[in-house]
DNA sequence: ATATAAAGTTAGGGATACTTAACTTTGTAT
DNA sequence: ATACAAAGTTAAGTATCCCTAACTTTATAT
């Protein structure tokens, strides 16, 4: 196991890379972790001298096989704590992330695996995310539009809210939006790009913003 | 909350005061810790300008009230852990010690306060240990006697065993011999000062290591 | 009482992971 | 084509936590 410093950095280039479709550069990565842009230099050229990434100078970084699969172990552990304490504890959805954050980096191949075992082999996390399996391999997402794309007068469901965003997290929970909860798109205005749903017989507007974090799938 | 090296330090001088009744020199906290002396003795110089040890060159270190708060935290933390993972897991009285091990140090408030919640407030881990309260009170074991000066013909209850010691619980565990177990002391030898118990219609023999490190009450 | 072994401390050094300040490279606008 | 701002790197320094080697204090045996 790396260090926390390393599974950080490994996991924010698989993030950038799951939600850009690109390598980060060292400063974009600075930005995520909250670190100087030379700390960010530095640490690359550990991590690539140690193989688990590609750099080149002044050209930002991408991960390797191993690096990859490092990054993956990472995340298997956050997502899987994640849901654990959600259904142990009964966490808030707004709760579990900053505690598997740090918790992911102190756990043992052995006591993931139990806890894997527990909830079954689940696939996705309490946010929609895939956990990847032990093997590396990812459960594939269904093709999920944004609910800004969605249509008015037809009904979705939705399927995965960015789980870094508390306070979006909180939110919706107010509004009795939680995962896999189905609803009907009334209406959107031009105006502000606002959008109306209607969930359980009541209205809510939905802000851009907030549509833009909401992935869902249409039901036919 | 302190780093991990100094809320193992904490930990360690407070065990050596309830083993030993007395206070460890920083060399017994470098043998503990497998760490150099000088590595100890630099610490010790840190904890004591931080106020959380008492510490005077040559004579050894002592916990402040402040520094014993702290400890029992830490120590709170590894023992709820150890009887969730336990309880929910399924882990074995064996496996839980080295996991509880570095997941005490990067559990936050709220999360052990649940975990102590859905456990149900326990006052002993699975080892018999108290558990530190929120408060910092510590529930008072009964007076315990070891195995080893126990009186043939008489019948005892296996209250508490030495959580560090993973060959001895695997090894009690086999015989079948599990916490609150009651059995009866049937013979003893003082050749080796073994000592002979009947547990389930089954007769064991117990090494005197082995009973020294058995902690038990008469039953009436 | 003092020599000496054992115990404990200090000095100097290394790895990790950060910082700020100074410098270099890159991309873009004219 | 160049010059300039933005992006990125290097250099030098700090804190933590560890090490070994050298030194000092303490306890003990005669």
């Amino acid at each position: 196991m790396a260090s926390t410093s390393k599974e950080n950095y490994l996991k924010t280039i698989y993030s950038f890379n799951v939600i850009n479709g690109t390598n980060p550069s060292t400063a974009q990565i600075a930005q995520e972790l909250e670190i100087s842009n030379a700390a960010t230099s530095e640490m690359a050229k550990k991590l690539s001298q140690e193989g688990l990434i590609s750099y080149a100078k002044y050209k930002g970084v991408g991960l390797t096989d191993e690096g990859e699969k490092e990054a993956l172990n990472v995340i298997r552990r956050h997502r899987l704590w994640e849901l654990f304490l959600m259904k142990v504890l009964g966490l808030a959805w707004s709760e579990v992330h900053d505690e598997a954050e740090r918790l992911e980096h102190h756990t043992s191949e052995f006591l993931i695996d139990q806890i894997d075992e527990y909830l079954g082999f689940p696939s996705y996390d309490p946010h929609g995310d895939p956990i990847p399996r032990k093997n590396g391999e990812l459960p594939v997402l269904p093709k999920l539009i944004t609910l800004q794309e969605a249509e008015v007068g037809k009904r979705y469901k939705l399927i995965r809210v960015d789980d870094k965003n508390n306070e979006l997290i909180i939110y919706i929970t107010k509004l009795g939006l939680v995962l896999y909860k189905e609803f009907e798109v009334v209406d959107r205005f031009s105006f502000d790009n606002s959008i109306i749903i209607k969930l359980e017989g009541n209205n809510f507007s939905i802000s851009e913003k907030l549509s833009n974090n909401l992935f869902v799938t249409a039901l036919d």
